[in-house]
DNA sequence: CGTATCGGATACACACTTGTATCGAATACG
DNA sequence: CGTATTCGATACAAGTGTGTATCCGATACG
């Protein structure tokens, strides 16, 4: 009969996703071996081999982990704007706020990003990373419809397309600000352009007015 | 007294090239080892140090080949809109044209994406290839200002930050769509979205009339 | 032509990963 | 408590890559 499982197994898996997720930011998905996560955990290969089948799971348990900070995050900032007092550009202060980019944004942008790469020429992994995807991508999308809710307009576009549109600028204009940090603010693109877009993929159902020029 | 350089020197650089870009887009950067590069080019890695002092080295090689490949298309689009029949959309009609998907610009993408991650966690390298980004943007922002121009548009935006933007999408847009090839058309995004912004950020001088709708 | 130089092939020395197989200590449970 | 298990440490056996040093055939030039 089974003995059971032990108690620091949760602290152990924990303490090796931290461990990876900084490196990986540090060196790279490929450029970090399962060694140096270990060591830096302050543990050895074993403890890795235990826990994970490979970096590639690993990866997927990094990714869960931080879909959901993403989707809380989300859902907090498009919340507020019930409460915010009628500011004259409500999308540009949910963005901007959505946008916060904090040291954890900027390892998982480099952490993704490089996975992708991985993920484009290794079916399997896209088809796992793609389901991922999609599931998070549907909490945008539904986020989004909240969002307009609010702002009292309609899309006119696919709210899914929509949701993907938002994570290419995000991404693209994430990736620009961190080659060339002092040229170019983080999500300065993003948070220039998205309310452009923002009201162009949008219209006022029963418009009462308010409308700056064009 | 040198005896001179010998003639078949460009052939060998050229193999190589050809042949760690190929690479390059099968394995990954990090993925290729420089043996790798040398046996698909049918030399040994002598040949490989003899004209190359590092990977990196050899990366920029291609950076230059592709920049020029890319500043030629656009300019050829742009003119080409001189001669069209006036168009409902010149614009979705112009960027379709710019963004066509052959192998070598999924391939371009796959590789300068990696390198891009690559740059941003080696500031060496970092410099390097955001002088060789900003020799590039420069004339594509000059070339997005010929476009207004023959639109009759003025923008409202500068046009360096806007060529940035319209990179961010196009390698966001393909990113997508590379992971997702069923769910997304390449570039389907870029060819959705770009037209409305183009439009967001400019404005007609003295407008000669004939617009659609809004 | 002959020869100095060049271009690429070959050989070497070393460092680093990976996966598995095995072992000993910590721990859950009867 | 004692003991069966689980967890993580350790040891092992490959494989792979890198950079340099050296060598030899090809080639440009006097």
């Amino acid at each position: 009969m089974p003995k059971g499982p032990t108690k620091r197994r949760p602290q152990t898996t924990a303490r090796l996703l931290e461990a990876a997720f900084e490196t990986f930011a540090e060196r790279g998905f490929y450029g970090t071996s399962i060694g140096e996560i270990c060591e830096r955990a302050g543990y050895t290969r074993g403890a890795f081999y235990s826990n994970f089948r490979t970096k590639e799971a690993l990866f997927f348990a990094l990714f869960d982990l931080h879909a959901q900070r993403v989707v809380d995050r989300l859902t907090r900032a498009v919340d507020e704007l019930a409460e915010l007092p009628d500011t004259e550009d409500p999308v540009r202060t949910v963005l901007t706020r959505m946008s916060a980019l904090d040291e954890t944004e900027r390892r998982w942008y480099l952490l993704s990003t490089e996975f992708t790469l991985h993920a484009i020429r290794h079916p399997d992994a896209a088809r796992t990373l793609a389901e991922h995807d999609r599931r998070l991508r549907e909490e945008i999308a539904a986020l989004l419809g909240r969002l307009f809710d609010r702002l009292g307009r309609r899309p006119t576009v696919d709210l899914n397309t929509l949701a993907r549109l938002t994570a290419a600028v995000h991404e693209g204009s994430l990736a620009q600000s961190l080659v060339e940090p002092d040229e170019l603010a983080p999500e300065e693109l993003a948070v220039t352009f998205l309310p452009l877009l923002m009201d162009a993929v949008s219209e006022r159902p029963r418009a009462r007015g308010r409308r700056r020029a064009e």
